[in-house]
DNA sequence: TTCGAATCAGACTAATTCAGTCTTATTAGA
DNA sequence: TCTAATAAGACTGAATTAGTCTGATTCGAA
């Protein structure tokens, strides 16, 4: 189906407002989910994968909350978006030492080759698009 | 997550295996089965797709089966994941008209317009890859 | 004219994944 | 010491996907 999961447009949204939020001060979670309509907890979990990749870093305590780590010409959509999400490929056998124990097509499968092409093109449209470009 | 479904994966598969099947008769929905493990039933629906969006023929009794409608050259691998895909974008609101019934976020969304422009690369590198390419 | 091999069609079930919730702990400032 | 915030992980329910089952239709050959 090729969908973006609902945690990576959440991760991009949150970034998002983090870059606008112009420098002044930290991002709450409950600020972010009560803006865009996003359950707290989970925009909170989003927020958490963010400080773990390094896109952004987190105050805990009263005033705190989150921000940018980096500016936003520095980060590419693809690292927020695989911040949030582990297999971010179009097929299961799409990585490094894919074997039969990823598909159990992988010996037969006559269309690996050609789709790590595509897959190839794919990652550049996310990796070429910075945060900065979608503000 | 970003994949693509097993009918997609399928439908290019038997796609090729058509291509690849010099000219001269019909492949069964059988036949494919047998050389991908790919179980019958299934097949044999993503058939009957690509028949639906003009991409193969079929003719039906003995010694009957699949063929391709045009050359390989001709068929954009867009087509033939769209037969069998009928969603193909990354996120719910993608398409002409889109709403508020598509997503709850609609209206507080500050991420549509971004995402549309990476839809459409994407959309690019499906449509400019032709079946003959990945024979 | 009957039989078998094939397409055609749609409902159904099982498995997996995703979205969201709940609970509890930790931290820091007022 | 109270409160507002992050941190972490288990859990549930919903939605989607993958695969199965059943039966009909069509055509060619014996
Ligand atoms: S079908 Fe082929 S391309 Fe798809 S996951 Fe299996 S081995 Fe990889
Ligand atoms: S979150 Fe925004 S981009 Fe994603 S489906 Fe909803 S409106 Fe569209």
């Amino acid at each position: 189906m090729l969908k973006l999961s609902k945690k990576a447009e959440y991760a991009l949204m949150a970034a998002k407002y983090m870059a606008l939020k112009n420098s002044s001060g930290y991002s709450s979670a409950k600020e972010i989910s009560e803006n865009y309509q996003i359950p707290y907890q989970l925009v909170a979990k989003v927020l958490q994968n963010l400080v773990k990749s390094d896109i952004a870093f987190s105050a805990k305590g009263m005033n705190g909350g989150f921000a940018l780590a980096k500016k936003p010409e520095l980060i590419s959509i693809i690292d927020i978006i695989k911040a949030v999400e582990s297999k971010f490929k179009i097929t299961d056998c799409m990585h490094e030492n894919g074997s039969e124990q990823d598909c159990s097509h992988f010996n037969c499968c006559k269309i690996k080759d050609p789709l790590a092409v595509i897959q190839k093109k794919i990652d550049n449209v996310f990796t070429d698009t910075y945060l900065v470009q979608i503000l």
